[in-house]
DNA sequence: CGTCAATTTGACTACAATCAAATTACGTGG
DNA sequence: CCACGTAATTTGATTGTAGTCAAATTGACG
């Protein structure tokens, strides 16, 4: 039952040499004569939440730049099981592999109503080559994924349920929890954690019990950032 | 106690155009006169085993190349447990951080003892410049590093004891186990599957009771791979 | 309001962690 | 080469935690 029946991408715009791409972080430093380059059109993509932004296997054609919502990249085991490797937020890149001219290597899966932008990745290639910026951009990209996995590694997959909880409540809370977040489901939570659905549940609710994760209404929630962070190292 | 005494690294020739690195997938296509660009020492390193190649937030001065031996790669938690988010062996690159100005992400740690090829950052951001192919092959690694964590992270972090021990072992072991391998320590095999060493050394037995592994002597084992498999898939 | 899926809760089991002790392997110096 | 001391590994007994299976409850959506 690893197979959700597929819900595709929107295609929108053709061309977005006004999208927000050129404010992110990745194509920052951009002139315009370096958008005349560009032979291909960018896509501006909106995914619904549960939608599919690519499958795993399918061959890499494009680059997609995540301007807001939350993505999760998901990874089988032979058993059907599944194991979530990496969330990604506002301004992260994903699917960086179709540069290489390799296959995607995970699902790509909308966890919220996603826009992003589709970029050919001979533009990238092409862009890559003019401008050093960019291109230096990009291999820091490539390594700071290499440093979530590491570090999701371990701080999501080690100790009790009741401390990567925690950690993964401090994570999705933001750098500072001043503002109210949207948990996920207790599948998704469990397919991060290598727990049961079952297992999340008790533990969140043990947590809201304790008042350390309180609802503020609307399926939103804050945290008490310096207790969890005590579970979350062991306490 | 998550210090273990640094044994330093010890270096040796100062120069090594003849050395093997150029027979490595890393720099195989450079001509003679690439290697004229070269103006700093690329050095040929030893290192014993449980010797430091190098220790986590020290400035990213060298790239290394792993020309024999076994090398892990080290994260530790605030409570002071570590875990072991990579196993490199030859022809593997370590520290590509450094290319990025950054300082290293991990505590890199030979297994066994350890010949590597030390390459001043400055010398590959040159040779990238020059040789495209040399550019992309590094990307390549990269990206290699990221699929490796991936898969170690769905792979040796879920399922029972049982089943990480049988795929760590089957990796262990080798695409074509025909040759026999020597099997690492019970505590660091345990930091890989988030595991105890406890429970490690009784898995550990139990299959060679079961005769899924074998020792052939002077520490070396083999496995019953098929069956090993079953096991890793769930049987 | 009814249906279906997701979540919660409960009872029980299985598994791995823990603590402790015994044994083995290994490097060192005699 | 052997004896010793130390560290690593194995084994045992017990506890604690998470998994499993099942039922009840909640919630979303048509």
């Amino acid at each position: 039952m690893p197979y959700i029946p597929t819900q595709n991408a929107w295609n929108g715009e053709a061309d977005c040499r006004t999208c927000s791409v050129r404010g992110s972080v990745l194509f920052a430093g951009l002139q315009q004569n370096d958008f005349d380059l560009i032979h291909q059109p960018i896509d501006d993509i909106a995914v619904p939440a549960q939608g599919r932004v690519y499958h795993v296997h399918e061959p890499g054609a494009r680059v997609f730049t995540l301007r807001s919502g939350l993505v999760k990249l998901v990874q089988y085991l032979p058993d059907g099981s599944q194991r979530i490797v990496r969330l990604l937020r506002g301004n992260d890149v994903l699917g960086l592999e179709a540069l290489l001219g390799q296959p995607y290597q995970h699902d790509a899966i909308a966890l919220t109503a996603v826009e992003l932008c589709a970029i050919p990745r001979e533009v990238v290639a092409v862009l890559a080559r003019e401008q050093p910026a960019l291109h230096t951009e990009l291999l820091k990209r490539w390594q700071q994924a290499l440093s979530d996995a590491d570090v999701w590694l371990t701080e999501l997959s080690t100790g009790t349920a009741r401390a990567r909880v925690a950690r993964l409540l401090l994570r999705l809370a933001g750098p500072r929890p001043v503002e109210a977040f949207r948990l996920l489901g207790r599948e998704d939570i469990g397919a991060m954690l290598g727990l049961t659905p079952e297992t999340v549940s008790r533990t969140v609710a043990e947590l809201r019990r304790q008042k350390l994760l309180r609802e503020q209404g609307a399926g939103l929630f804050t945290v008490d950032a310096p207790a969890l962070r005590r579970i979350a190292d062991g306490g």
